[in-house]
DNA sequence: GCAAAATGTCAAG
DNA sequence: TTGACCTTTTGCA
């Protein structure tokens, strides 16, 4: 499921698969007939992310996905299964197929309404040269809550609800602390961690947080990945505090109560 | 067999 | 601020 490195691990296999090469597009379910109509068979010419934005560029027509909180990609070699279930659009050619289905975003726009998008982000750790002193203009000028703030796509484009609370919590911050009171030395380390995250999560295809001294040796399995996602009332992996968790901005936060500090 | 949850966002009021 | 939306998986009976 999407925070930014999976649409950029997306993008990467897209282009390995499609790139410079007709694709067949198609809805089978229908919801994107018309857009697909509009690029069938045309040539792909690339496909970016931006934070958990994807644009598959048709000349001037671009596929615009997003996931969502419960939208994916399958995919495979040829030939592709049949279409089973709310399958809203597939892309073919003589070697691969990919199937999308979930997404609230599938839709076909024009350069400059993808611009738009685009410009509505915030940095994303995952781009070429990305810098965070944009998000830290924001930051340290907002009394909302470092925790809404991490979230907002705005101020970090692809930081989801995993990356918020894990990050929060390698850093010893609390979640409540506003954004004005976080210092450049901890807002520094914080956005170096975030790239080396993230692009960690780009190659492995999924979100590990933890250090290797933190736990058990070998493979990691879901259950030791994290620090404090998804582990309420569980000891914290280094004090043993049980595990918080409430809403914030919408999602399930989840922190440690000692570890991280107003 | 059904309800709830899940790594998200936006429009309506 | 609330509700709508998209689909699959999980957990409980």
């Amino acid at each position: 499921m999407p925070e930014g490195h999976t649409l950029h691990r997306l993008a990467k296999q897209q282009n390995e698969r499609f790139a410079d090469r007709p694709v067949r597009v198609s809805s089978p379910q229908g919801r994107f007939a018309a857009g697909a109509r509009i690029v069938d068979s045309r040539v792909l010419e690339r496909v970016t992310a931006t934070g958990k934005h994807l644009f598959a560029s048709f000349g001037d027509a671009l596929v615009h996905v997003h996931l969502g909180l419960y939208g994916g990609f399958t995919s495979g070699p040829s030939p592709a299964p049949e279409p089973r279930g709310a399958l809203r659009m597939r892309w073919e050619n003589d070697d691969w197929w990919t199937d999308l289905r979930g997404a609230p975003t599938c839709e076909v726009l024009g350069p400059d309404e993808a611009a738009t998008i685009r410009d509505r982000l915030g940095p994303d750790p995952l781009a070429r040269r990305a810098s965070g002193e944009a998000a830290w203009a924001r930051i340290s000028n907002s009394r909302a809550p470092i925790g809404v703030l991490l979230m907002d796509q705005r101020v970090v484009a692809g930081i989801g609800n995993v990356y918020r609370a894990e990050l929060l919590f390698r850093h010893g911050i609390a979640p409540f602390r506003p954004g004005r009171e976080l210092s450049s030395d901890e807002w520094t380390p914080l956005w170096r961690d975030v790239m080396a995250l993230m692009r960690a999560g780009v190659r492995s295809g999924r979100i590990i947080t933890t250090r290797p001294e933190d736990r058990p040796r070998g493979r990691v399995d879901r259950d030791d990945a994290f620090y404090v996602y998804q582990r309420a009332g569980l000891p914290c992996r280094i004090c043993s505090t049980p595990i918080r968790t409430e809403p914030m901005a919408d999602r399930n936060l989840f922190w440690c109560p000692t570890c991280q500090t107003m």
